[in-house]
DNA sequence: GTAACTGCAAACCTTTTGCAGCTTG
DNA sequence: CAAGCTGCAAAAGGTTTGCAGTTAC
């Protein structure tokens, strides 16, 4: 079985290029919010795509180390979520009640980074916020 | 057994005020970085008082749901974090190595938090930011 | 052909829960 | 005394791992 869709890219991360990859890419691509390993697994199932849920959280693993994606333990439940590590650099706001996540554009931490370099010595890489509370649906109904 | 620090503090919450509840808040507040229930129950350990991990966690939930702790995943473990719902508002940077915590003064947030607001029709009741990098010690020996 | 990848089942670790006994107010 | 806490042990998630078989290069 073959895909070549990511090929180069999977072989200049050394890594061979699996149909399984390349889903799982896929799917962290074309979401614009952090996924769990269990919905990864579960769009895989849906698409009668036969994989092991450990797959998915060893090429998960993967992704992680190789830098292509960003791991997170976002909205307090013991789940991990995993994300496109992009470029452009998304934040997500959570809703406390229903849990869904919205993406929300610009960010406004570049500068302070660099201060933050400076005065404590730190070498910064990046940074995660989260904001929360509720969304239109559920500020209504708060409990 | 009986001790009074908190007593007023504990009852106007409607909790009943035990030795326990009084040490696991003391540790809380002399900690300015988030901790794991099992460093609250080890820190209760050494000091000879004797309780049960699951105590510690059912402790830790009940300061969450009373709104006097909160609960993070910071560090992408899979361990929940704790902290005090200090009123100054902290933030914490984070080593990618050595996984320690320092923290922040200062937040940028309340007005970006205002905008947000009504652009999404959200109802924002707080925020988390973690910054995260190599921290002075282990900037030297990245790997 | 070989190293890398995957499936399966079992292990692991953190967190939660049921229940019986004990404490606080 | 009653309601609320706690300890203990067991269960319940989520995640990781060992091993044997399979696939990509």
């Amino acid at each position: 079985m073959q895909n070549t869709d990511n090929k180069e890219f999977f072989t200049s991360q050394g890594l061979k290029n699996t149909k399984s990859r390349n889903l799982i890419y896929e799917i962290l691509e074309q979401s614009d919010v952090p996924v769990t390993a269990e919905q990864v697994y579960l769009k895989l199932k849906e698409s009668d795509f036969k994989i092991n849920l450990s797959t998915v959280y060893r090429i998960l693993e993967i992704f992680v180390n190789k830098g292509i994606a960003l791991k997170s333990n976002i909205a307090d439940s013991n789940k991990s979520m995993f994300e496109l590590n992009r470029m452009e650099h998304k934040h997500h706001i959570v809703c406390i009640k229903c849990k869904k996540m919205f993406s929300i554009e610009g960010c406004p931490f570049d500068e302070i980074e660099k201060k933050i370099q400076s005065k404590l010595d730190f070498d910064v890489t990046g940074h995660k916020l989260e904001i929360f509370g509720y969304c239109k649906d559920c500020k209504l109904i708060k409990k």
